[in-house]
DNA sequence: TTGCCCGCTTGATTATTATCAAATGGTGAG
DNA sequence: CTCACCATTTGATAATAATCAAGCGGGCAA
């Protein structure tokens, strides 16, 4: 792992308050690496053995069953995923793929587990992050029951474009497909949602959207800061 | 509190662990209260003030929007609840209402995290607790996702079996309706559900629950540990 | 015991979403 | 530059689930 990558990994939430020690001893055990687009990074079932932290690139994660796939959610830099498989010591419940070229840390599961043993501040910092991953997966649940797939559509916009500063517009940052997925749809369900929402105040050209009545498409999405609102990454902003 | 409640607490995996010292001053500053069925413990948005232990009862809960409700889960004794909006001190994303009468410690979110940063054999183990709640909404998730309404009940059916020891009978633990709300369907849906599963080796007369024909269920369920496996209340039994 | 309330069921219909099949169109390899 | 591939779109149809409305029936209070 190159030496320049660590103070970038330093000053992830989750790293930002452990001891220098601590962090030298987890980033001595670690490696980073490269992987090229649409590699299987992990599948579903095994048993977690390294924390992933992903550098540069973007990555998905999804879940199978009998033949089905859906997108649980899409990971992009700088940021640590599968977190919880590694502290309960269990099977990966989802499986993971670079969509890009991604750098990827890894370090192993059971020095994780160590480090946050012996230093508290890593442990109140990954106890943070674990809460922050519930969350966002009672949002993602709360959004598939509660919503129709026109609603979820619209409201995906909105957080997308509030996320992007209030963007009126901007670019799809996934495959249409891969939004269906973890949107809880197929393609074509998509593709017609896209369509009829035109008539709503969004017009999706492309991987172009442009909101062009962001007061309809409010009226429709209904967004609302318990599902919508991202949980912030970080409890504790250094300094 | 009743001072004979302790020990029944200390016992949970969250407590077990700890040291004396910091149970002590966190059951100091606690209080268990009894409240009637029916109950509004508190509602989604309202800032985390206490981490909820049932210690006996029946508590929902379940989210809201623009009018839509839906169950995302039923929490049994003894265990804690809602921890994750606690350690955050966000507001939480879930109501919670008591369904029987129950029983509940109430500890200040405050004092809890105070605790976990000056003990961190209680912080490891309140991290695997919210490790083991992230993987249980990851697996609600995946649920909904991936299976239809016919496939969940059909699982579910398998799931609490599984759960009383592999009974061919049993009761429905809650009412039908609430049911069908945590299987994301109306309860309309889930009546004809029942029916339709009438073929396929499950009889579901008023609350009976009966398994008539465990190899044709279990075909339609497509049974996966990934999605209907018990993350494990505890991953360092005591002794 | 009677009557009422409420959860559940059933029926009819509509809405929503999936599936299957066939175009369309953009992109990259050769 | 052309072709082939693959994501996307569109169309037709079927499956799935929701909605609205009415009836059933068990439990509880008066």
């Amino acid at each position: 792992m190159r030496e320049e990558e660590r103070p970038g990994i330093r000053r992830l939430p989750l790293f930002r308050e452990m001891s220098e020690q601590t962090f030298g001893t987890l980033m001595d055990v670690s490696y980073a690496q490269n992987f090229p687009p649409l590699l299987d990074l992990f599948s579903q079932g095994q048993n977690a053995d390294f924390l992933h932290v992903l550098i540069e690139g973007t990555v998905e994660l999804h879940s199978d069953w009998h033949g089905r796939e859906t997108v649980m959610g899409v990971v992009q830099p700088v940021s640590a995923f599968i977190i919880a498989a590694c502290v309960r010591d269990g099977a990966y419940l989802m499986s993971a793929r670079t969509l890009e070229r991604s750098r990827i840390v890894l370090i192993p599961a059971d020095d994780l587990r160590h480090s946050m043993r012996r230093d508290a501040d890593f442990a109140m910092a990954a106890m943070d992050e674990m809460a922050r991953g519930y969350r966002v997966m009672v949002r993602h649940a709360k959004n598939m029951k509660l919503r129709n797939a026109r609603e979820r559509l619209a409201a995906w916009v909105l957080r997308e474009s509030t996320h992007l500063g209030g963007a009126a517009g901007f670019v799809l940052p996934v495959e249409k497909r891969r939004l269906a997925s973890y949107l809880g749809i197929t393609a074509e369900s998509l593709s017609r949602s896209i369509r009829s929402l035109r008539e709503d105040g969004v017009r999706i050209d492309g991987a172009r959207v442009t909101i062009t009545d962001p007061a309809r498409l409010t009226a429709l999405a209904g967004p609302d800061p318990l599902i919508d609102d991202p949980e912030p990454d970080d409890r504790h902003p250094p300094g």
